[in-house]
DNA sequence: ACATACAGAACTAAATTAGTACTGTATCTC
DNA sequence: GAGATACAGTACTAATTTAGTTCTGTATGT
C-alpha cells in the first residue's frame, strides 16, 4: 500500500496535538492523548527534536513545543523527520540506487513526479491539519499533473 | 521513505516497456530489457495481467499486451493491481484499523489528502510516462493543495 | 536533594517485501 | 498430433524494514 508508515502517522498526530496547546506538554500526556504506548511517543519526539521541528525542556514540568508557528512546518517537514526523503521511487531520491539507471526510460520521469509530489507536501501545513479540510471538485488533469507538461506539445 | 515499493517501480518499467513495443512480449524478453530478474518479472507480469491491465496470450509467440491504449490506462490502477489502495495514511484507507478513529482529529483530513492523491495518480496514465515530462514552476499552495480547501475562509 | 522528564543507544519481535521454485495447462509450430 | 514454448497458480524462503521496548545517563525545576 502506498501510504505512511504508522509511526510517521502518529508524528503527525502528535505535531498537531501540541499545535493545538500553547503550553508545554510532556511525553506521558502526549501517549495518553493519542492512545499511542509511551515509550513509542517518546521515541518520536525524540527524533522530532532532533530534526528541530520540536524544542524540548527537561527537568520537572518540562515537555516539548513547537519550534515554529504551526503555519510555518510543513507536512513535508514531519515525514521527512520521520521517514527519510519522499519521493515516488527509490532511484528518484537515492541516485545509484538502481543499476539500470543510464537506460531507464522512467527513471525522469519519476524524478518529476517526486518534485510534484514533494511540493504539494511542502505546501501543507500543520496549520492546515489544524483545521476541517475539504476537497474541491478534482478537475481532470489537474493535481500533481497540472504542475507536469509533456515536453513535446506541452503548454510550457 | 515515503516512495513505491520496488515491485511496484519494476511494474510501471514492464508497462511503460510493453507500451512501447506494438508486438506481443514474453516475460524472458522484458526481463532481459529491463534487467530484472526473470522470476520477478514473470510474478509481477501475472499480476498485471490477473488485475485486467495486460492480456496474456499462452503458447510459443506467446506474450503479454496492454489491455487498453496507454492513454487510458493510470499510474494510480498500476499502484493498484501490484500493492493496493493508495493512501495517505492507513486509517484514510482502511476502516478501523486504528483504535482511536473516533477521537483523532487529524483522520478527517488524512482522507482529504488521500482523495487528492489518489486524483491526482488517476489522471496520469501511461500515455504520460512514455514521454519526457517537465515540471511546471510551482507556485504557492498549488498541486494538491490547490484542491483542498479550508472550510473556514475557504474559497469554497 | 530529589523527583521529573528528556537524551541516547542498543536491542527484540513482528510484519512486510523481495525473490525463488515447482507443477500445471494452453497454444503455436512443424 | 508431438513437442517446445510460454503463461497460470501456488507455495515457500530469505532479506529487509518497521514497530515497539528497555535501560542508563543527564539536565532542570521545586
Amino acid at each position: 500500500m502506498f501510504r505512511l508508515n504508522k509511526l510517521t502517522d502518529y508524528g503527525i498526530v502528535l505535531m498537531t496535538s501540541i499545535a493545538q496547546h500553547p503550553e508545554l506538554q510532556n511525553a506521558r500526556d502526549l501517549a495518553a492523548a493519542s492512545q499511542v504506548p509511551l515509550p513509542t511517543v517518546s521515541k518520536l519526539l525524540k527524533e522530532l527534536s532532533h530534526s528541530g521541528l520540536l524544542v524540548s525542556h527537561r527537568g520537572s514540568k518540562g515537555g516539548y513545543s513547537l519550534s515554529r508557528s504551526p503555519q510555518q512546518i510543513s507536512v513535508a517537514e514531519i515525514i521527512g523527520a520521520l521517514e527519510g526523503p519522499i519521493g515516488f521511487t527509490e532511484c528518484s531520491v537515492v541516485a545509484g540506487s538502481c543499476d539500470l539507471e543510464p537506460s531507464c526510460l522512467v527513471r525522469r520521469n519519476s524524478k518529476v513526479i517526486s518534485l510534484a509530489l514533494l511540493g504539494a507536501l511542502e505546501n501543507l501545513t500543520l496549520g492546515d491539519l489544524m483545521q476541517p479540510m475539504e476537497l474541491a471538485g478534482l478537475k481532470p488533469r489537474s493535481n500533481i499533473v497540472s504542475t507536469i507538461n509533456l515536453i513535446s506539445g506541452g503548454v510550457q
